[in-house]
DNA sequence: CAAAGCATGTAAGCAGTTACATGATTGT
DNA sequence: ACAATCATGTAACTGCTTACATGCTTTG
């Protein structure tokens, strides 16, 4: 899966500019593009050799003229052809996971400062996917079917950030009752060392 | 986040082969790469110049020589730099999610397809970590933190198999239901979309 | 006798990233 | 005065992927 289709589904929901494009991957935490110019325009130019879109020029006034990119017949088929793909899993990166797996060499308050960070983090992140749904940005509703997937689609990113912050949590506090039951015993040998 | 950490992390439990570090990478789920021969060999090397890690050249008898790599005192600076350093988002890419994305102009029916095929993709996966998860794979044990650490990473990743199994098979049943409502009301119009 | 395992490496390519280049216009 | 917005594009780089090359040994 490669931006192509993704540039492709949003043209088949109405015509952009590449700089729209651009936005609307930057702004979106699902379609997890960046959205750097180079991949949107350089993506633009090779869909319109293959002749999956056309590009009609708008001049404007005030401000630079504007190529607006549009589906065409064979576009849709290359669209088509992409959705009926067999599914793939989805890819997770869990770079915290992987630091935490390898933190054996550092102090439990150093740890818990990376959980400490972490949640933060996931906070953070949150809060801000709440406050996008409820101002929710430009999404195409052609019909109660495609409202119901983008609706379960939001949903189900707020709640897996939610439980990954749960998890660290939990674990944290598990950490930490380790320690109360290290330090009970041992009087407080087991830091930093292997 | 490069794959260099996770193979230092690795050499800081103990030294290995990149023959074993390549199975290791391809075995794990939690470490994501492929564990291709070009990544791990060429890694090794470099890591060898910058002076992180000594390598040992083995001869065996029936087998090609090996060459053991050992993390440096050096090796260990730059591992617990990255170790404590800011922790980063886990960066989810959702394909099947962008797909139904842009799933309008399909059917009902290819829809659902799409979901049949997810789901037993999702559950094989579900099968396979369980079974993982029952043998063991070799992982460090260096004490109960660690341990504790590894443990918690292992369920957090089933769980969140099952949770993305559970989203799936919710909203496949919620389209099903819509599909009912609207056939009862309209007799079987609004299939294949516009 | 073929396939899989042991073991190290190289070549070619792809998808993505940041940073740069240009230049008018509008808001603070 | 400075930054942000509108708008399109290029250059250099990174991290990762598949496939290839070699060759011996063990297992089915």
């Amino acid at each position: 899966m490669s931006i192509r289709h993704a540039i492709l589904g949003f043209l088949s929901w109405k015509p952009f500019t590449g700089y729209e494009l651009k936005k609307l991957f930057a702004d979106s935490s699902s379609f997890y593009w960046s959205g750097n110019s180079n991949q949107i325009y350089g993506c633009l130019i090779q869909l319109h050799k293959e002749g999956a879109v056309t590009s009609e020029i708008q001049l404007q006034e005030r401000y630079p003229a504007r190529k607006v990119y549009a589906i065409t017949e064979s576009g849709r088929e290359k669209l088509r052809a992409w959705l009926l793909a067999q599914p793939e899993l989805p890819e997770i990166k869990d770079h915290f996971h992987i630091q935490l797996s390898w933190s054996e060499p550092l102090s439990q308050t150093e740890v818990d400062g990376l959980f400490a960070a972490y949640e933060a983090l996931l906070g953070n992140q949150v809060l801000m996917s709440r406050e996008a749904a409820r101002r929710g940005n430009p999404k195409p509703g052609r019909s109660a079917r495609e409202s119901l997937i983008w609706k379960h689609i939001e949903d189900g990113r707020l709640a897996s950030l939610e439980s990954e912050l749960a998890w660290a949590r939990k674990l944290r506090s598990a950490l930490a009752e380790l320690k109360k039951g290290a330090g009970a015993l041992t009087e407080g040998a087991g830091e930093g060392g292997r």
